[in-house]
DNA sequence: TTGTACGCGTTATCAA
DNA sequence: TTGATAACGCGTACAA
C-alpha cells in the first residue's frame, strides 16, 4: 500500500499523489478529489520513515526527564505533549533516573537519532558537564543545572520565587522556617537557588540566618522529605514553618508532621514548590508556588522548533525565565481556608 | 555522513561498515577495527529513518493512555518504558484523554506508522467499539473495557482485588461500606467489575448491599473523588467505611473527610485500589490494592513483542490476569500503625 | 570474509 | 497543473 497504489487507483502519477498528501496548493479540484478517494477507499497512510528520510527529519522531539513517576515530571511530559501536539509534533520521552552517567548517555544515545531535537531537563550534571552539552542538534535545557551554556535554556525564577515563599511565612510571623531539601556545597541547582532566594527574603525581614534550621536531602522525593523533617524534629530546634524546596518533599514533611501529631499549620505551617495536582488534595492542603509549567513546557516546544526549522542560523543562546505565583492554601492559611493566589 | 563516507575512510565497502554496525560476526578483527575506528574518527551514527525504511520497523512501540498526569497512569508508563528498555525497544506516549473520539483516533492516527505495535489502555471505548481494535498491527489491550476483543489483553484482578478489599474493611468489623467511584449501568469495565467484587464481598458475609451506599463518579479523578464523598456525606446515610475505586477517588474522599473533620480511619474507614507511590504517604497513609503493576508493564511488552516477532503466526489471543495483594496502612489499621501486606 | 547492485516509499527538480 | 526520474541512507541477495 504505496503512493504507488494510490496513484494507480486514481489514474494519476505519483507525485500528484504526493502533492495532494501534502496540501500542495495547485491541484485541479477534480484531481484532488479523485485521490482523495483513492486515498479514503485504499486506506492508505503515508510511510513516515520513507517521509523522514527524504526530508531528512523525523518529527519526533526528545523529553528527557529524571522520572516519570515523580509527579511534577509527569505533569511537565503532559504539558510538553500537549504543546508538541498543537505544533505537529510528537514527543519522545526518556528517563534518566536522575543518573549523572544516563543523562551524558541521553546526549549521544541511539534515540537522539530518531528525534529532530531535544529538550532536556537533567538533574545530576554538573557545571562540569557544560562541555557535554556541546552538541551539535538543536536542544532546549530546561531547569537550573547548567548556565551559560551553549543551548537555549528555560527556567523558573528559583530565587525570587523561593523569597516570595519564604516571605509569604514570614508575613504570617513565621520566624523559625526550615528548610527542607538543601544539597551542601552545591553552588547551582534549584537547591543552590531557592535556599538563596530563603536567605533573601530572612534578610529582607531582618530575621537571622540559621543553618540548624536548614535540612539536607539529596533526592527530592516524599521519602526524603519525610526523612529529613524526622531528623530536623529529633534535633529539637525550634521550627515554625517548613519550606519544602519542592512538593514531593514538603509533602514528606508533611507526612512525619502528620505520623508525629504537629498540628499544620498551627504549630509548624508548611509551603512547598510546584504546585503539582497532589498539592491541592492533600490534608492539608499545601501551600505552594506555581511555577508556570504550561508555560515552561510551550516556551521549550518553541525554542526548539525554531532551533529546527533554521538550524542553520546561529542566534544567541536565549534564556527564558517563566512567570511564578504562590498559591497559599490550609497548610499556611489554616484548616477550611479557601486557597488564594498571592500577589507578587 | 553516510555509512559511504565511513567505508571510504576506513577503505572498505559500505556492506562492510553496515557489517560491522549490525554485529554481523564473521569480520576478520582487523577490518572491524579498522571499520570501528572510521566510525568513532567520524562520530557517524546509522541513519534511523533509511534504517527503518528498509527493515519495515521502527524499534518504536505505542503506549496509549489517558493522561500523564494522573499518577496511576504516569507510573504505568514509568513501567512499561523500563521494560521496553530492558528489551531494546523505546516507547512512545500518546495521550487521549480519555475522550472517546481520540482514544479511536490513536488506533489509526498518523503516530502509528512510527511504531511498531500498540500497548493500549482505552478508558472511554465501550463494547460498541469492539470493531474498531480490529487492526491490522501488533497490539496488546490494558484494563478491561473490552473482553474478547481481538487483541491480547493484560488485565488486573479486579473483581476478586475489589472482593479482597471490600472484606478487609469487613474484617475490621466496618458493616456501612461506602463505594466511590460507581459507573450506573455499565456491566464492563473497572467499575463495574470492582462493584461487582464489593457485592461479592458482602455476600460472603451476609452483609446486605444497600444502593444508597453507592456514590457516581464519571471520571477517576482526586476531584471527582472528594465531591462523591461530599454528596453520601450531605445524603446522611449511615457510613462506618469507604472503598475508593481507585487510589486518586480515595484520596478525594480523604480530602473531603479531612476538611469536614471527620475521623479516618476512627469513624471512617477508606481503601482505595493502585497503590500509587502517593498512598504511602497521604495523611493518613492510604490503604490499597497492589496490582502488579511492573508484572502488567513486562507482560504487555512481552506479548507485543512476540506479535511484533512473529507478525504471521496466528496466535489465540491471550488474556494474563496480573496478581494482585492487599496493602493496610493507617486509613484502616488507624494511625501510626506499620504497613502491612495481607496474604490473600 | 567482503563487495555489487537493487529497492524500500517519499519528496524535489525540472521539464512538459 | 502534472509527470518522469533522481536521490535520501541503509540492508540484503547474490556473487566473488
Amino acid at each position: 500500500m504505496t503512493m504507488h497504489d494510490v496513484a494507480a487507483r486514481a489514474g494519476v502519477s505519483i507525485k500528484t499523489v504526493s502533492n495532494v498528501v501534502n496540501g500542495y496548493p495547485y491541484i485541479r479540484e477534480s484531481t484532488r478529489t479523485k485521490v482523495e478517494e483513492a486515498i479514503a477507499e485504499l486506506g492508505y497512510h503515508v510511510n513516515v520513515s520513507a517521509r523522514n528520510l527524504r526530508r531528512g527529519r523525523t518529527g519526533l522531539i526528545g523529553l528527557a526527564v529524571p522520572e516519570l513517576s515523580l509527579p511534577y515530571f509527569a505533569e511537565l511530559a503532559d504539558s510538553v505533549i500537549r504543546a508538541a501536539e498543537e505544533r505537529g509534533v510528537t514527543v519522545l520521552i526518556e528517563q534518566t533516573g536522575a543518573v549523572r552517567e544516563r543523562e551524558l548517555e541521553v546526549l549521544t544515545g541511539q534515540r537522539r537519532m530518531f528525534t529532530d531535537g531535544l529538550i532536556y531537563s537533567p538533574l545530576a550534571l554538573g557545571p562540569e558537564d557544560v562541555d557535554a552539552l556541546g552538541v551539535d542538534y538543536p536542544m532546549v535545557l530546561l531547569g537550573e543545572r547548567i548556565f551559560g551554556g551553549p543551548a537555549d535554556h528555560v527556567t523558573m525564577s528559583n530565587v525570587e520565587a523561593a523569597r516570595a515563599a519564604t516571605a509569604h511565612l514570614l508575613s504570617l510571623g513565621r520566624r523559625r522556617i526550615a528548610v527542607v531539601g538543601a544539597h551542601a556545597g552545591e553552588s547551582v541547582g534549584s537547591a543552590a537557588l531557592r535556599v538563596q532566594g530563603y536567605r533573601a527574603a530572612l534578610e529582607d525581614a531582618g530575621v537571622p540566618f540559621d543553618p540548624a534550621l536548614v535540612g539536607e536531602a539529596g533526592l527530592w522525593h516524599r521519602a526524603t522529605g519525610a526523612e529529613t523533617m524526622a531528623r530536623l524534629l529529633d534535633d529539637g530546634v525550634e521550627i515554625d514553618a517548613v519550606f519544602g524546596l519542592n512538593d514531593a518533599l514538603a509533602l514528606g514533611a508533611l507526612h512525619t508532621l502528620h505520623a508525629r501529631r504537629v498540628d499544620v499549620p498551627g504549630t509548624i505551617a508548611v509551603i512547598g514548590f510546584d504546585d503539582v495536582e497532589e498539592t491541592a488534595y492533600s490534608s492539608p492542603t499545601l501551600s505552594t508556588v506555581h511555577p508556570g509549567r504550561e508555560q515552561i513546557a510551550a516556551t521549550a516546544v518553541d525554542l526548539l522548533l525554531a532551533r529546527i526549522d533554521a538550524p542553520d542560523v546561529d542566534r544567541p543562546f536565549q534564556q527564558v525565565v517563566a512567570d511564578f505565583s504562590i498559591v497559599a492554601r490550609e497548610s499556611t492559611l489554616g484548616q477550611g481556608a479557601a486557597p488564594q493566589v498571592l500577589p507578587r
